[in-house]
DNA sequence: ATGCGGTATATCATATATCAAATAGCGTCA
DNA sequence: TGACGCTATTTGATATATGATATACCGCAT
């Protein structure tokens, strides 16, 4: 008998929030108007405040100073204030990680490189973001540190959006998987350091890629 | 004529919230009441509700399954967890801070510094946790990277309380002000990478200094 | 003494009404 | 035409009532 687990509307919307953030469903800096909302999902005011609340706490959303809340414009300064953060978490999640591989977590990691690899051949942008996401986070699941997890996880929800500019970059789609075979390599052979310093190469690569596509500062 | 800055009573409770958290006025474990804090507080449970989610998306409090909103009880686990994460991420401001200072502000710190001393020679523990917060962030705070000092500021939130079995420790009543010296000497002579090596040193110092004091997993 | 069912109570979650604040729109005046 | 004042409207914030869920307590049967 499966166990009946109960989530409260406000769960639901936040996750229901939450997944239109990461699929780019809403604008930035367009006001997310809590009863425009509430009629959209069929419930009440207070459950949607509610979620858009929690999402504000978690940095994902920001108020205006007219009490609007709003998903924030990705700025270069932005930017670059999140990519040393990144290569610092990644890349010591990369290192808590490598020694606690099992030989079927580095088959799973090995296939994932090799489906990069294809979704790269194939010029196929969509897939390609999804595996590499797969990718990065079967290495930081495996650093099994729940806090560290979790923060690495909101950075990507910040900037998640803007990896979809990563195939632009000739030379990044040259070069990307190089990284993460550099990464598969050190692993497998318990480099520590080196699985450190191969995933925060990736990251900076990567970071190099987008960085011509960031807007100056906010012009609202 | 002063600007009126308006605030809301979500915002206020938030913040009266948070003050008590930082001076342990809620006992790990034990459920905060909405309604007795809005009774309390003089204001309705909404705006308390919002300052706890709030709270609880931030991950300075935790939810329990029969829905009770709790200041979580620092593990050894949890504690081993932020380690590595503070290592990191304080290393980085520091290692960005060093080359951000005025004449002034490296004056600032050495006075910092002399205090700490001070402090210490009088077995101050309270002006001491004082003090000694005042000069990691007086570095941090030079990185120039807001998303880097808000979660830095968040991590000092969750371990801030168990800062004050530092002082139960010989080893680091004895040591402690060596590396904010160092710390301090790397950031005069301009070297990042010894101003990151010490702070992470500073850390580590401290982490050791209070792990035994940390409880095995929760036996709620 | 223990386990079970039912009821009462406590407390969270949600809906709704109302209040508070910001903005839009309109008319008037210089 | 631009600035100002006023009103209406929109939208966030809060209060309150009610629904939903978890827990405590009691009585009864074994």
């Amino acid at each position: 008998m499966k166990k009946i687990e109960h989530q409260s509307l406000s769960d639901r919307a936040y996750q229901a929030l939450k997944d239109g953030l990461q699929e780019g469903v809403f604008l930035p800096m367009q006001p997310m108007v809590i009863r425009n909302l509430a009629a959209e999902y069929g419930i009440s005011a207070t459950p949607i405040r509610e979620a858009l609340q929690r999402l504000v706490a978690e940095r994902l959303l920001i108020v205006l100073p007219n009490r609007s809340i709003v998903v924030p414009r990705m700025t270069r300064e932005l930017f670059l204030d999140l990519m040393p953060i990144r290569v610092s978490l990644e890349g010591l999640a990369a290192r808590l990680a490598t020694s606690n591989f099992s030989p079927k977590d580095l088959e799973k990691l090995e296939k994932l490189v090799q489906r990069v690899a294809n979704a790269m051949t194939h010029y196929d942008a969509k897939t390609y973001l999804l595996l590499n996401r797969e990718f990065h986070f079967a290495i930081y699941e495996k650093a099994g540190n729940p806090e560290l997890l979790q923060l690495i996880n909101d950075l990507w929800l910040k900037v998640g959006p803007v990896f979809t500019g990563l195939f632009d970059d000739a030379y990044f789609r040259e070069h990307a998987n190089d990284e993460h075979q550099n990464i598969l390599r050190a692993i497998k052979a318990g480099d520590a350091e080196a699985a450190q310093h191969y995933m925060q190469q990736d990251i900076d690569i990567a970071a190099k890629a987008l960085l011509p596509l960031m807007p100056e500062d906010d012009v609202t």
